[in-house]
DNA sequence: GAGGCGATTGGCT
DNA sequence: GCCAATCGCCTCG
């Protein structure tokens, strides 16, 4: 994986698509993320380096951890200095009975749809924020780039709202939210 | 040192 | 569909 993540944080986040990331082996594949971008208003880097935001300013290829309305976890991986891609939807294929336990709920659906959700199923704490993507315990793998791969505007933001940095999967069942716009040929 | 707010989720109407 | 929960971070005084 090395390179990869030292790209345009949008091409990183189109291309993460079809990525098996697992934590301890628990995981699934990537169907849904959105592109943060160092000169963009929606950015936790947008005003520069703080406390919480520093490992986006880090090495690219490590994971960036934050903790959202003070009860839930989202990661991001971290691409050229301020630019990262928020994973907000997995295709839950490994682990399923620890995930399940994780998130006390046997309704596979709703193990890994949602940025808050899919660090709960995977174990994803502020203890990994900083950690390197290809080192234990993360692993990713790359997979084929799947077909029907739509963008729109990114989720939950009030700055930043028209650009569409969001990716996924249109015909995935474990999107946070549906599938609006698509891409043009090419995608 | 205090106040406001957020890249969300789950439960209730 | 609406709204409360909940707290670390950031800004301002």
């Amino acid at each position: 994986m090395a390179g990869f993540f030292e790209r345009p944080v949008v091409d990183v986040a189109r291309d993460l698509l079809g990525t098996l990331l697992l934590v301890d082996g628990v995981g699934g594949t990537i169907v849904e993320t959105e592109a943060y971008a160092r000169e963009d208003p929606a950015a936790h880097s947008f005003n520069g380096p703080t406390a919480r935001n520093q490992a986006m300013f880090g090495p690219s290829g490590r994971a960036y951890v934050y903790r959202s309305y003070g009860l839930h976890w989202c990661v991001n991986m971290v691409c050229l200095p301020g630019s990262a891609v928020l994973i907000r939807a997995l295709d839950p294929s490994q682990g399923l009975d620890t995930m399940r336990a994780r998130r006390g709920t046997d309704d596979g659906r709703l193990l890994c749809r949602g940025p808050g959700r899919l660090c709960q199923a995977l174990g994803i704490t502020g203890a990994l924020d900083g950690a390197d993507l290809d080192a234990p315990p993360f692993e990713l793998r790359p997979g084929t780039r799947p077909g029907g791969i739509v963008a729109g505007p990114r989720i939950g933001i009030t700055k930043g709202v028209n650009t569409e940095w969001r990716f996924c999967v249109a015909a995935s069942g474990a999107l946070s939210r549906p599938a609006r716009h698509t891409l043009g040929k090419g995608c």
